[in-house]
DNA sequence: CAGCACGA
DNA sequence: TCGTGCTGG
């Protein structure tokens, strides 16, 4: 879920067309667990292969990415590494909230009430290894890179665009911000539908709210984020009031009298100086037309005709420039 | 979510 | 040509 910092943060609309020729750094867990939970029947049921494996996330991949792709977009999957152990506690408290939302959509299921049922199915999917494994396949036949995160892909993502490597971040989530992300990118899709693109850049955000990053990360902290409890009681607003007044967490915490699970300081380390790596390059190939149309249609069951129109529109780029050498 | 067919 | 609603796997 990432830290709730929505109802301070500025963000820009913008258009796909404005991202023509950047390339994007996709936080590929974030953007996989969307494709699983909201590509599904009307009940519920995610979309799957005859022998009853899920294909929900590589429909959303392929649709995706190929219709990004074709607006002459660059992307970047990200995915993540290992979990710091601070994140033990978030991670055993969303499984047992998918296992219980499990349980009362199958039971809504039983009752035929099928707009309940879609309602905990949603809430009960999970990325397991195959989704991530599968996932990593199709990217591949594409030709599309992705890179593997020491840790938090969030933080790694980040780092590929504080680099220069990456234009933006895409991701739903506000905790790129505190990892350091110059922009972030929400609602990436090709045909919005429901929500715009927002662009959230973090200087602009700063400046707005007066406070430096660390302050932000600060204010995290008092809130609630994946590694930490926050303060009972304080949201984004109050939480920027207070450290606004008090300058930082410590004095915040004094003030209140209260304290975090963690030391502040073995938090803010988590945020201000996250576990990444330079080790990664990107490479965008042309897609392997005949292995997509292997994997997806003969082992998964995808349609072949839709396949190719996909596949199709990753190669518009070239097709565009060769009608040009031809034309010149 | 995105593709696609269909109707305004 | 665009919006709407069903289907995809």
């Amino acid at each position: 879920m990432g830290v709730k910092l929505k109802d301070i943060i500025y963000a820009s609309k913008i258009k796909i067309e404005d991202l023509n020729g950047r390339i994007i750094a996709i936080d590929a867990p974030n953007t996989i667990y969307q494709f699983l939970s909201s590509i599904r029947q009307k009940d519920g049921t995610p979309l799957m292969d005859r022998k009853g494996r899920i294909t929900s996330h590589l429909s959303g991949i392929l649709y995706r990415t190929s219709a990004i792709i074709e607006k002459g977009i660059k992307v970047v999957y990200v995915f993540d590494g290992k979990s710091p152990h601070l994140k033990m506690e978030t991670i055993t408290k969303r499984k047992s909230v998918r296992v219980e939302a499990e349980k009362k959509w199958k039971e809504a299921l039983r009752e035929g009430e099928i707009e309940e049922a879609r309602k905990y199915a949603v809430r009960s999917a999970r990325i397991s290894p195959e989704i991530i494994s599968t996932s990593k396949k199709l990217l591949d036949l594409m030709g599309v890179p992705f890179v593997e995160a020491p840790a938090e892909g969030e933080a790694q993502a980040s780092h590929i665009v504080q680099k220069g490597d990456a234009w933006a971040v895409a991701s739903q989530d506000y905790d790129c911000l505190l990892f350091g992300a110059p922009r972030i990118i929400r609602n990436l899709a090709v045909t919005g539908r429901a929500h715009e693109l927002e662009l959230l850049e973090l200087e602009t955000i700063l400046k707005k709210l007066k406070i430096t990053r660390e302050q932000l990360v600060d204010m995290a902290l008092l809130i609630g984020t994946d590694f930490n409890k926050g303060i009972k009681g304080i949201g984004p607003k109050s939480a920027l009031k207070l450290i606004k007044e008090k300058g930082n967490i410590y004095n915040v915490l004094e003030d209140l009298g209260e304290e975090l699970d963690e030391e502040p300081e073995t938090l803010r380390e988590i945020f201000l100086n996250p576990e990444v790596t330079d080790d990664y390059k990107l490479s965008w190939k042309s897609p392997d037309k005949e292995g997509i149309i292997e994997f997806l249609c003969h082992e998964h069951g995808f349609s072949e005709e839709r396949v190719r129109n996909a596949i199709k529109k990753m190669q518009v780029e070239k097709s565009i420039q060769k009608s040009l050498t031809d034309w010149f």
